[in-house]
DNA sequence: TATGAATGAGGGTTCATTCAT
DNA sequence: AATGAATGAACCCTCATTCAT
């Protein structure tokens, strides 16, 4: 998935008619986050309600309070992860107008935000496959997938443009990018022993290579 | 995952005391073959012993015939699979002497047999998470990542030895590799449109150009 | 059940020992109305709480104020249906002193309150085999049957003695009055064509006969 | 409802792909008995499996191994017993050829088989305002009210023709006949006390009498 | 080798009911 | 008088598993 998380917005809300307010209550929280864990660590099948209801300590009735299904918590986890997503795309994407800082970024927050990132990437691969396909989960992950490729080839465009990448096809690069980082998630999850760290630091020094770039003169 | 499958030795027969058979009847294979598939597409707890059954044609109860439980047979598939890979690791590996052209068929493995590898990684990240381990699919999963490392950074250090590559830390390099292999998988997976050969045409690229490997000399 | 349903008295407060208000709030009557014809539709388990809360309007626990229990709320009903249902037999009984009169009002009243009639028959067969028994619910309906025979036996009586009617057995063709309009309410209610004005209007024609009472001559 | 029913066919087979055989498992037939008394004393959503399951001695999924939901064992039912009824029209139907033994034995049939007459009666009842119809029970029981109308009619215009009857509209008392015979399963369930044996002699005179048909000379 | 029949243990979901506000 | 939040007890249904044949 190659992605990163913040934390603000939420979208909880779309229940049935219930409380939704602004940050739509507290409990509706406490539950999309226990749930984010236990569907990230197992996977959906696997997750009982009782699961989710024992992680937050409520009864398991209260979860149909406040999401309509199983189903329903789920789509809203993976919504509200995705919309933060999006916050933290914009937050790296226009912070600095370097490029190199921007995909610099982009690759450390797969290391500060690991622990959400593995989860949506996990969760995505698991949806696939589920025999009952929710349109807009679909949607919501396509739509992850695409922002990530489209911020990381506008970055190397620019960057191309200011003649500080050599002229590269920016969506290759943007895709090999983003493929590495996700077999990275993967095995941070499969091998104990992966350094993360270490495997995405040697990411960064090819990437730079294949761009031309030139980091001692930075 | 970034490994390759085989067939032949197989195993399904580390059952309770049943029959067996020679090696393995022909059921137990079918049986094999269709829950590796469903397995697979969706994860061990979405697919039921009746989904195997009628994939196979067979009554449910045949299946403990053949195989204790369904974590029974979970487990001779995933050994199963991966003995076929350890077959495929020898038929790459002592092939050719060029270390060049070890690495290069690793890689054209993931395009030939991408039916069959992404299923590896699908299977290993689900089961990651699943409550009750057996020790003895965490030790075929481990074992199967190990030999991959080992088969490529031998060939690197093979390489550096013969002077073809550039004096490189040669299980760095191996991770890399792999590490990129799996996200191409994952990515085949959740992408629709994602160019599996075309990224891994991307890989052979750069790992060339780490290891200051002079392809037009070949 | 071949009765009629006036609208006046009501009595929502044998509850608990809440407020109650005056005779009964104005919530309560729109709750009972509300139940009223959901239990009629469906059946006593088949309708629940928040059906009824949702067709009022209101939260769920508001019932609670008002009714001590779903069952409360049900006994509320029968015998607020049955008290407006003496209501209506003083209201024909006792109007003229022509018995055939008094009949044929009987009979139209089947016509005219079919939608009150009907929902009390679907309601006290569908009570009839509910595993716990509400004494009070059970002399509700008792009761109701019990004077619906009187009237209609009275009647019949007092046409006998003066002369209007043939010498009959009373009970006799009370019972066999209140047995047909019984089926015609249950028909209206399965069979999607079924002419209630017709049924009736034969019903009249034959207990004429059986009276030997001349229309003609009225 | 004012029907029959005979025994024999069954037809419980329509289960998914299931056993079927010829008279379709004593099994299916059991729980089909043991139902058919609980839907018709209490109703459809107060009787629960495991209700049935007990009634039978067996384990509530067995339940779903003969038949696929609560809904699904419903319909086999009706469909079962007005399978049953059909048969019983035709034994009378077509046994003499005397209209007015027709109609007799079918107001006798109301008395010897009112055990599963008047099931069928409310349980149709119930079955009204259900919120999700089948439209496989809504034709069954739609043609089963059509087949008794037609008998009767048929018999009457029969009787008309061969002047053992009076000349009236034979759709006309059929419904009379039906109608009243409704009635009186319904009254036989909610009074405790209601003689159907006598209601239904009642009927039997008024009919008579309807028809000019001369009892004596028979 | 193969199957039909049977079951215990849940799993998701609903519901009547309560309580604090 | 009215509501949002919370819960225990069922309820329907599925699933892995077993057993007799």
């Amino acid at each position: 998935m190659t992605t990163t998380v913040a934390s603000n917005t939420s979208s909880a809300s779309r229940r049935s008619g219930r409380p939704a307010g602004r940050e739509s209550s507290n409990r509706a929280n406490e539950l999309m986050a226990a749930a984010l864990d236990l569907f990230a660590e197992r996977n959906f099948a696997s997750v009982t309600i009782k699961d989710i209801a024992r992680a937050t300590g409520v009864n398991t009735a209260l979860i149909y309070y406040y999401f309509d299904s199983k189903r329903g918590l789920f789509r809203a986890i993976i919504e509200d992860a995705v919309a933060k997503a999006f916050a933290e795309f914009d937050r790296v994407a226009q912070a600095p107008d370097d490029p190199a800082e921007v995909i610099s970024m982009w690759l450390n927050n797969h290391l500060h935000l690991y622990d959400r990132i593995h989860k949506l990437v996990k969760i995505s691969l698991d949806y696939k496959g589920a025999p009952d396909k929710d349109p807009a989960i679909d949607a919501a992950i396509a739509s992850f997938y695409d922002r990530e490729r489209e911020m990381l080839s506008d970055s190397i465009r620019q960057g191309i443009e200011s003649g500080a990448f050599r002229p590269v096809d920016p969506e290759r690069i943007a895709r090999y990018i983003s493929t590495y980082l996700d077999g990275a998630m993967v095995r941070a999850v499969i091998l104990p022993d992966f350094e993360l760290e270490s495997a995405v630091g040697d990411l960064r020094d090819t990437v730079w290579e294949l761009l031309g770039y030139n980091t001692k003169a930075r």
